[in-house]
DNA sequence: CTGAAAGCGCTAACAA
DNA sequence: TTGTTAGCGCTTTCAG
């Protein structure tokens, strides 16, 4: 491509200045808005614009500064993952905000292996780092504004945002406890995210301080799918001395708990109390409304937002690093009661 | 900036070139995977960029080239659209499929005057084409690929994939109508779209070729809110000559309806038939699951990311304009039967 | 206040 | 096969 063939569709800069009769210099200070243009100039570049319709290249304007105003959405594939209330309270969040500020947003799932071109975006949401901390550290290492949320990444100096997942899930031991109940239970998502983790450790310790005894066949571990959830259920609620308690991971699959507790002939909270997470809306829809914890997703994901474009503005080096535990809240709905003496 | 002050940390294809000794021609030969390389260079080529751990800037080949992976999808932007299961069900299919494709989606809300440069991404899906519509003719204008969803564009030559909400009206009012009803009602959506303009005449011509009554008080405009769902149920409700089947744009609204009706004292569907459109899981969990309309946005979605995807790659003179209408279904459930004598 | 020109990082026509 | 070089369209320094 020594030269465009066709005579390019596409006015630029050029060619607002040979119509305005000024430098492509002067074209691009109006462009930018710089004060030291004289406004007899001004007036004719706004023109010439006007007449041309021009709009500047977004990609050389990127390319000459560095600077981009979109912002990236990292988040790992998963299947189902745009219907799951999680990642839709993310896109929703990042989403508002993103749009207020006028930057646009970029969604990258990614794979194991996809690798993920970092530069040319402003900044970067990184969302549930696992698999993918490569990315983070190469851009990190490139200098490109990055945030990582619902992950409090210690080891490196990135700024993140994250739930209080033990908090909550102790919250929910606490909760239960109060209400009477010793054989409390623990369906986990998956303990590959940080999340489910932390809410792990939370149950545990909060079972520890209550002197409650932590047994092995009371926690069962799970992906985050109901298929699972059901499979832990079942066997869960088919134990000898069943729980009389039992809290879960999300809601989605605390929902699906609870049918089968339906399908066991166990009454809802009478013969067994469930505490959900998530504070999904179809969790008020069955027949018992369920008890859970709400976490602030769409915030962490706004302030994110905020967050990064403090950096993307400040510059990576000048921004202070901060880490943040967002709080939960325990939503008390009709899933839970009192222990049955 | 005549020269970077501080020494770029990021690599080029340049410092590639200079360490394995080979022209930059040649290296941008090899990341584009061109076959006229000699083994020997091609290898040590490989080896620089492993070993600079180089990626190459998607802005500059942009640049060069005029092709760029990036899908924009521009949607008018509305109070809640996060929340609207329309705008979740495009991004789902849009999202899956340019994950699919090794194509990067940029969500861009449009308001009424933000303009959206379209130059430097590879392709537009215009959703909603209402007051952007200069938006779309720009990108014409431009060249750049493009496509327009649930809305069918005959004016332009331009790809477009609608759903056919005239025919889906036209079968909700032959339905009700055989049910018995000839008192049937239309509370309609935005009808600045053409999504509810369309319901509208398909209401309209079902109801004249049914021989029925088309009453004014009958058909009540909404903007696809609950609030003026609630509105207008609760006038139509009121009427001393009830409808005892209304047609609603969207199962929120019909929702909406349900729980006026109820607040009234009508039994659903005993003394009032209701019929949503959009198949939208909420109205499965009432205490009686609503009778709706199908209609495949998913499918839209992903098939207009096929569709720009060939433009993409076969360019926009040699790709046939396209444009389609999408079937819908209805999905009986409990919401309507036979009219009371 | 303005313009010339160097660069951003890459591609591709052309010549070797 | 390979290297040279002219752009892609814009920003920004530097010298007026």
């Amino acid at each position: 491509m020594r030269r465009r063939k066709e005579p390019s569709k596409t006015i630029s800069i050029t060619d607002v200045a040979r119509l305005a009769k000024v430098s492509i210099s002067t074209v691009s200070r109006v462009i930018n808005k710089s004060p030291s243009v004289k406004e007899r100039n001004r007036k004719r570049v706004l023109e010439a614009v006007e007449q041309l319709n021009f709009q500047p290249s977004v990609l050389a304007q990127r390319l000459a500064t560095g600077k981009s105003s979109v912002v990236a959405l990292v988040i790992p594939r998963y299947e189902g993952i745009f219907y799951s209330f999680y990642a839709l309270e993310l896109i929703r969040g990042i989403g508002t905000l993103t749009a207020a500020l006028k930057l646009d947003l970029l969604l990258h799932l990614t794979d194991t292996h996809s690798a993920f071109n970092v530069r040319g975006v402003g900044g970067v949401i990184f969302a549930d780092v696992i698999a993918n901390r490569g990315q983070l550290e190469e851009a990190m290492r490139l200098g490109v504004p990055s945030i990582v949320i619902n992950n409090y990444v210690e080891e490196l100096p990135v700024n993140c945002i994250a739930i209080d997942n033990r908090g909550a899930a102790e919250s929910v031991v606490d909760y239960l406890s109060g209400l009477g109940h010793t054989r409390i239970a623990h369906i986990t998502g998956d303990v590959i995210t940080q999340a489910a983790a932390h809410r792990l450790e939370g149950y545990v310790s909060a079972m520890r301080k209550r002197k409650l005894v932590v047994r092995e066949d009371y926690i069962i571990k799970t992906d985050y799918s109901r298929g699972q959830a059901r499979q832990a259920a079942e066997s869960m609620l088919s134990l000898t001395e069943r729980p009389t308690a039992v809290f879960v991971a999300s809601d989605s699959m605390a929902l699906e708990v609870m049918s089968v507790a339906n399908e066991k002939g166990l009454k809802i909270p009478q013969d067994l109390s469930v505490v959900g997470f998530d504070d999904n809306p179809s969790g008020l829809y069955g027949p018992v409304s369920l008890t859970t914890v709400r976490q602030p997703l769409v915030k962490m994901a706004q302030d994110s937002v905020k967050e990064l474009s403090v950096i993307m503005n400040l510059g990576v080096k000048k921004a202070p690093v901060k880490k943040v535990y967002l709080p939960t809240e325990l939503v008390v709905r009709e899933s839970c009661q009192h222990v049955s003496p």
